[in-house]
DNA sequence: ATTAGCACTCCAATTAGATGAGTGCTAACA
DNA sequence: TGTTAGCACTCATCTAATTGGAGTGCTAAT
C-alpha cells in the first residue's frame, strides 16, 4: 500500500528525515533535506514534498513553523522498509560472552548487559519459559528429618530446586525407590507430559507412599512454574537519560518504575498479539506498546529458542527515534546465539 | 562536645529547624522558627541564634538572604540525639511478610520491597553472607555421562547448585561413597573450617578419587563464595523522583545507575570501617558515604544475623533530610524479624 | 514542474522589572 | 545584658515584554 501512496521521490525524503531525525532528536526543516540529499532539489520543492508526506500522515510538526518529525506511521513505515531489507545477514559478534556461561542466570544477566552496552538503550531478558522444555534428571534427598530437597534439572542445564516438609522421616530406601520412579518416569518428558494418567500411575507405583509422590510432583510442577513469570533480567534502564525527550522527571520515573516492577515487562514479552510470525522481530512503536509508560518509546523484540519449544524473549526499550537498524542487527546477532547455545546441549560448565 | 557548645536553646532552635526542613525541604527562615517553637522569642532573637549555629557549622545558607538548612554536621547532631533515645524499642509489624518465606532470595526481595514501600526510599538487601556458616547437606549426583551436579545446603536452607564436568562416568557406588564421604567429613562446618588439612584427608579416604574429590571440593567452595558479592536486591529506587533534590537529570540518573550497577552498593554494604559497634545502626550522611554518587544522599544500614556469624545487611538510601525516625524505627524492626526468622530454622517450607 | 522571494508564525532565548522572603545591623528597651 | 523593633539591603524567583531566527506557505516568475 504504501508503495501506491509514496512515489520514489517521497520515499526518499522521508527517509531522509527520519535518519536525521534518529541523529538530531530536533525536527528537521526543509532547507536541512535540500542539502542532506542527493536530490538537487531547492527547500521550497521539499516543502512541497513535505506537505504532501504530512498529508499522508508520515511526519507531523510539533508546531506552526517548526520543523517535521516522523509520525509513528511514519517510523512503521522506515522499520518495514529495513527489516524487509535487512533479513538475510546474522553476524556474529560478542562471541566472548559465552565465556562466562556458568549458569543460564548470569547468562541472561550477561546478554542484557552487553546489549544494553552496544545499543546505549533499555533491554530485557525473559528466562526461558519451561513449557516444552524437557526434563532431564529429578532427585529427592533428604537433608533432615522433617525436610526433604527436590532438584529438577532441565535440559540446558537449568537446575531448579525446592525444599519440602514431611512429616515424618524418610528411610533411605523409600528414597532410593522414589528417586528411580520418578526418574524412570519421568526423565525426557516435556512439562506438558506430564499429564493426570501419568500422574495416576506413578501414585499407584508408590503404593503407601503415594502421598508423598503426590506432593513432590505438585512440588516438581510448582518448582518449574513457579515465579518463572517474574524473570526478567533488565539492564542500561537508566540508559533513557540520553535521550531528552524520555527523561523528563515524571515519564523517567514511571519508565523506571515499570522497568523495576517488571511484572509488565512479562506481559509486554509474552504478548503474542500483534505478529503474525512467532519467530521474527517484533517492533513495537509508539502506541502500538501495550504498556502505556511506553507511548513514547519504541521496543524490538525477539524470541529465542532451545529444543523444540519456543524459549524466551528479549528486548530493547528505547526512544522513538531508535537506531532501529543498530538495534535489530544487535538483537538478530544475539538471538542467532542464544538459539545456537542453549540448543547445543554438550556445551556447559 | 556538642554539649558544651551547644545551651539547650540553640539545641531547641536547631531541632526544630532540621524537623521543618525535613518536612518542607525548602530553606527555613527566622519568622517560620520564632512561631514553630514554643520558646516565644521574636525573630530577631533567633536570627542571632542562627547567626551563632551558622557560625557553629550546623546550619548554612544556600544563598545570601534565604533561609538556612541543616549541613552534614547538623544533620548527625540530630542524628545521634536520635538513635540515643531510640535505642531501646524494637517495635513489631509486617508480620505478614513472613508468609511468604520461600525461598531466601524472594524473601530478601519482599523485604527490600516492603522497605521501600513503607518509607518512600531507595533500599537494599544483601543476601547472608555464607562465611562462618554451616553447611547442612551435601550431594553430588550423575546428571549424565559427563555432568555432575553438586548441590550444597546450608543453614536457612540457602541452597546452590552447580554442574560439574568429569571426564569419565562415575559408577554409583563410588557416588554413594563420594557421598557419604563429603557429607560425613563436612557437614556442620563452617566455610572458614574447612581447611587444608581437612581437604588432604578427605583426598586420602577418597583414594584413587582424590582428584575428584579435589575437583568437588573446590567446586564446592566456587558454589559458596561464587558470586556472592553480587547478591544484592534493591527496590523502591524510583523514589528518587519523589525528592526533588535528588530527581535532577544527572544526579538521578548516576544514582540510579549505581543501584544498578549494584556492585558498589555491595560495597557500601560491607563496610565496616567507620562503625565501631558492628551491631548498631550506620548512618552516612552527605559526604560520609563512600559512594560519590551518593554524596547528596543520606543511607542508613543495619546488619541482620543468622546462627552466630554476622549475616547480612540491609540498606536505605534517601535524601539528607530523610525521616531518620522513621527508617530507623523500620530498619530496626525488620532487623530483628530477621533475625529471628533466620535463627529459627525449625520454620521454613 | 521547479524555484526564488517574501510575509508570516511561533518557539526559544534574553532582558527588565517587580515581588517577597529573609538577612544583618543598629538602636531602643526591660 | 539579653531581647526586640525597625529598616535597608540582598538575591532567587516570577512575570511580561522583546528579540532573533528557523521554518513555513503562498505567489509569481522561470
Amino acid at each position: 500500500m504504501a508503495d501506491t501512496e509514496l512515489d520514489e521521490r517521497k520515499v526518499k525524503i522521508l527517509n531522509a528525515i527520519i535518519k536525521n531525525y534518529l541523529e538530531t532528536g530536533e525536527p528537521v526543516g526543509s532547507r536541512t533535506i535540500s542539502k542532506y540529499t542527493d536530490l538537487n532539489l531547492s527547500s521550497a520543492t521539499i516543502r512541497n514534498e513535505m506537505s504532501d508526506l504530512e498529508d499522508l500522515g508520515y511526519i507531523v510538526q510539533p508546531h506552526t513553523s517548526a520543523g517535521r518529525i516522523p509520525s509513528d506511521k511514519g517510523y512503521r513505515f522506515y522499520v518495514n522498509n529495513l527489516i524487509a531489507e535487512k533479513d538475510k545477514e546474522v553476524s556474529d559478534m560478542q562471541e566472548w560472552m559465552i565465556e562466562k556461561t556458568e549458569k543460564m542466570e548470569s547468562l541472561l544477566k550477561n546478554v542484557a548487559k552487553v546489549l544494553a552496552t552496544n545499543t546505549q538503550y533499555a533491554t530485557m531478558v525473559t528466562a526461558p519459559s519451561v513449557v516444552s522444555n524437557r526434563l532431564k534428571f529429578i532427585q529427592l534427598s533428604a537433608v533432615d528429618e522433617k525436610q526433604v530437597l527436590s532438584v529438577v534439572v532441565m535440559d540446558g542445564n537449568i537446575v531448579k530446586n525446592k525444599i519440602i516438609n514431611v512429616d515424618k522421616p524418610l528411610d533411605n530406601e523409600t528414597m532410593l525407590k522414589l528417586n528411580m520412579l520418578l526418574n524412570t518416569n519421568l526423565n525426557g518428558l516435556a512439562i506438558d507430559q506430564i499429564n493426570l494418567a501419568l500422574i495416576t500411575k506413578l501414585k499407584e507405583q508408590a503404593g503407601i507412599h503415594d502421598e508423598i509422590i503426590s506432593q513432590v510432583l505438585e512440588s516438581v510442577a510448582e518448582t518449574i512454574t513457579e515465579d518463572d513469570d517474574l524473570q526478567v533480567y533488565t539492564s542500561g534502564a537508566t540508559n533513557i537519560f540520553k535521550y531528552p525527550e524520555l527523561s523528563d522527571s515524571k515519564k523517567a520515573s514511571e519508565l523506571l518504575d515499570t522497568f523495576e516492577e517488571k511484572q509488565s515487562l512479562v506481559e509486554l514479552l509474552s504478548d503474542k498479539s500483534a505478529g503474525a510470525d512467532e519467530n521474527a522481530i517484533q517492533v513495537y512503536i509508539g502506541d502500538e506498546s501495550p504498556i502505556s509508560t511506553m507511548k513514547d518509546c519504541s521496543i524490538v523484540t525477539a524470541t529465542y529458542e532451545l529444543g523444540d519449544g519456543v524459549k524466551g524473549t528479549i528486548g530493547i526499550v528505547g526512544p522513538k527515534r531508535m537506531d532501529y537498524e543498530n538495534v535489530v542487527d544487535n538483537i538478530k546477532s544475539l538471538k542467532g546465539q542464544l538459539d545456537k547455545l542453549l540448543k547445543n546441549e554438550g556445551k556447559d560448565s
